[in-house]
DNA sequence: AAATATCGGACCGTGCGGGTCCTGTTTCAG
DNA sequence: CTGAAACAGGACCCGCACGGTCCGATATTT
């Protein structure tokens, strides 16, 4: 439960992919890069393109460019951009669709202090902390076996 | 995103419904008093039986029963229940299946602490604050559309 | 012993996310 | 000036998990 979409872990990893230079970098080099599907790769940036976390340049030579450093960008803003707005039910925003059938709901799922808190507490949580906490080497590993088995 | 699933919302509205007797209701009782189908309310009582949320008393005259008091129960409880544990990604428990074959993940999505994160929220929040910040008057109301108008 | 109500499983349909592909447009390189 | 590279924005399909239903077994009360 409370899974969010795989997308949403792709942009993550994206992201700090596109951090790591300043030149622009191209949704395939990005892709292959990470080992994800290029369109896959492309759906993402996308839709990160279309909330202002990067910027594309397009025509030949062109790519996308990380618009803010990883420590300006919390997690919630990467997750409003793939899986749009933060709410738990959908008694919030469909509420006249769902809910009118039941006058009866007793709480009609008075959700709204617990997407608060959750949305607080994405907010304070940035790609940096996230990157922080991942492993550091694993960033370039040309032959990942050997490198996972000298790892442990 | 972060869609919880709408099993969850009927727990907390069935637990809820569950705390304004003391006496044990059937799993039909229940469902017609909020109007939710009946296999749906028995399949949320067991789950939440299950967790330990409620106690079910079998035979006849039985029923569930609330073992705690609303607010002894954080929504954090209520949605392991029904959801599982609370984990945002496939890949901090079945990393195992999925990560493998992409070594090359940079972040591998160290949601770690946006989990711990959420978590904590969600501990902080029990169903009597949900029960509570609900409108009170909308317990009971047979013409919604004219409450709704009276309350603008 | 019979009636009642939960328990626990299997079962299935549907919606949505995950993933792919194609076409158009823009820009740079030759 | 022309061609290639790369983004933009669709449409499209597949698979899976969730939501919902049903039935037999079990336990308890009358």
């Amino acid at each position: 439960m409370l899974r969010l979409s795989k997308l949403t872990d792709y942009a993550v990893v994206v992201l700090v992919r596109l951090s790591v230079g300043e030149a622009v970098q191209t949704s395939p080099g990005v892709a292959s890069s990470i080992g994800i599907p290029e369109p896959t790769v492309a759906k993402v940036l996308k839709a990160l393109a279309g909330s202002g976390l990067v910027a594309s340049q397009r025509g030949a030579r062109g790519g996308y460019r990380l618009m803010r450093p990883l420590a300006a960008i919390p997690v919630s803003d990467v997750i409003a951009a793939i899986d749009g707005p933060i709410a738990l039910t959908a008694c919030v925003d469909g509420a006249a669709t769902a809910c009118e059938t039941s006058s009866l709901c007793p709480v009609a799922g008075r959700w709204d202090p617990v997407n608060e808190a959750i949305q607080s507490a994405l907010d304070g949580i940035t790609l940096a902390d996230m990157q922080k906490s991942a492993i550091p080497r694993a960033f370039r590993l040309p032959h990942p076996t050997q490198s996972i088995a000298a790892a442990e």
